[in-house]
DNA sequence: CTGAAAGCGCTTACAG
DNA sequence: CTGAAAGCGCTTACAG
């Protein structure tokens, strides 16, 4: 039996040529499409699996103008938040047979759109922008391009498709827990006032202990940074006054650190006394807690995910709801 | 003045016809080769700045055989340390108008071959393999590739281009830094003895310890978990008996920030009873230490560019010296 | 210096 | 059901 041609790369037309048929006969055979005899297609199949055939995507994409790559522009290149997200995106698209181009563009618009320019150039299918704020977008301008784009934990224009962790949700899902474990006296230490989702969570904290009929005087809600520091100075604040509280729910995971160590150099207990919830599951932090942080997870990599699925419909010309897609979070119970 | 042909994406061949040349001059014109008289290129270069003109990468990479684009293989997905090189080599490759391909594999073969044959069908000019530890491979045969192969930051064949920190040095550092700190009792806690750098930072540190005429005995390196509790357990250890050191020297920051806590919940003061160095420089354990943390950074942004650059030469055919390259740790000085 | 032609490795109408 | 031909958008010898 002839091998193929020279020693490079085996091409379809060596296919062919071993199962004596035109190589569109042996493109439709291996592709599925068009009419083929069973006879015909199972004999180019096993010629193209002895040869070790394996399509060149490159010139399958120059008639397809389908390339099965997209690109994805990240600006955390040292966040905790993207990582995941560039995991579940990955993840997701294997599955189809896309790749992703990893663009990290360090808040550099010159870069971004450099970055942008060659993911055009290598055509694309389409685009994710993920940041790690959702009330920030990134320093370029991704409309009017020839492919769809689709937003993951960043700010995207109106009419955009974007997937954020559901905020309220989570926040919900903490203070919960917390009346759960029969606390009263609630309070939410977290960071920046200026971040959408610090006002978010602390509505939603609100909310929830309104609900419960629990007291939710506005001084409930500690605003500060997102620090273990600022952990510790919102416990000497709480505990230089009466009405000390049993539940801290904690804008993230570093704040929740904080005040667990505060609480214990005081003598204060935990859970015993009070009971704290963190939000982010930054598992450096709240497993290394003592003792180890029940928290809020914002699924991040099912979030990539999402984002990878929505956009490979989206280039597969299937309509998709756009929108702001709030994807849920869970609760992580550890032993605070 | 005559636009592209259709509303589609603009060919050379609109502007060699806009231009009126062939393709084969407007191709050479563009890119530079041949021999096109100044005038024609000049004429062509504008009215393909006018049209807007963007080549199709994926039919140059066809004739070319070069795709500009390379394959990053990680299985350290929530990692803080292929991060930063994911980000060096992406940075130090787009400046040659080459994309990464990101492929997350999770510790999985099987995901790790459908990524590799993935991205060889892309054609990909070369594969980053990268991991978090220096001794384990990743769990995929990478040898025999018809692409050139650099593995940063995770364990390769023999023969092959490897690159690593210098842990040796970077310890060296470290402990000279205590040494100049005046420090004379100086220990070494760190993570478990069957991590290669493990063992290769004690022996550093023993042997500066010895070029010193310092105290080596074999009791002075302390090996445990790579945990905040391990130094803590450390302390107390250390503690428990007579001579108490002046230096610790800790094999990453999580320990070194046990450390740090146990010394203050002993009242031992840090710098000014003890100093301490820990190693990583792992922003949100360092910088957030009380005092923040002097430690060692592996430089792993410079350490990926030089990986991507080194595929890059290996690409075009340069030649390159395999083995193992150490790259340079660099002591940042904070207050511990 | 410039262009006609062939080719990169596939796929897709269009005939037969 | 099968194949000859054209085409995707470039580049590269080869002529002129």
């Amino acid at each position: 039996m002839p091998g193929p041609t020279s020693s490079e790369r085996v091409t379809i037309y060596d296919v062919a040529k071993t199962a004596k048929v035109s190589t569109a006969t042996a493109s439709k055979a291996l592709n599925g499409t068009g009419r083929v005899s069973e006879e015909t297609r199972s004999r180019i199949k096993s010629v193209a699996q002895q040869l070790g055939f394996r399509p060149n995507a490159l010139a399958r994409s120059l008639t397809s103008k389908r390339s099965f790559s997209v690109g994805l522009l990240t600006d955390d290149t040292y966040g905790r938040f993207t990582l995941p997200v560039m995991a579940g995106v990955s993840e997701g698209l294997i599955d189809h047979g896309v790749s992703v181009f990893l663009c990290s563009i360090d808040g550099n618009p010159d870069l971004a759109r450099i970055h942008v320019d060659a993911l055009l150039d290598k055509q694309v299918d389409g685009i994710i922008a993920t940041g790690k704020r959702v009330d920030k977008p990134l320093p370029v301008d991704l409309t009017h391009l020839s492919v769809p784009v689709v937003y993951a934990l960043t700010a995207g224009p109106a009419g955009a498709l974007i997937l954020v962790p559901d905020d309220r949700q989570g926040a919900t899902e903490a203070v919960r827990h917390l009346i759960a474990q029969k606390r009263r006296r609630i309070v939410h230490v977290t960071g920046p006032e200026s971040f959408q989702v610090v006002r978010e969570r602390a509505q939603a904290c609100q909310d929830a202990l309104h609900a419960a009929g629990l007291p939710t005087a506005d001084a409930l809600t500690l605003y500060g940074s997102w620090s273990e520091l600022w952990g510790h100075e919102a416990v000497a604040r709480l505990w230089s006054g009466a009405n000390q509280p049993d539940g801290i729910f904690c804008g993230n995971d570093q704040i929740a650190r904080g005040v667990i160590d505060a609480l214990r150099e005081r003598g204060v207990g935990v859970p015993t006394d009070v009971s704290v919830v963190g939000f982010d599951n930054w598992e450096i932090v709240a497993a290394q807690t003592r003792p180890p942080l029940t928290t809020i997870d914002m699924n991040l990599k099912e979030l990539g995910r999402q984002a990878g699925l929505a956009l490979l419909r989206l280039a597969n010309g299937e309509t998709v709801a756009p929108g702001l897609w709030k994807l849920p979070c869970s609760l992580v119970v550890r032993d605070s």
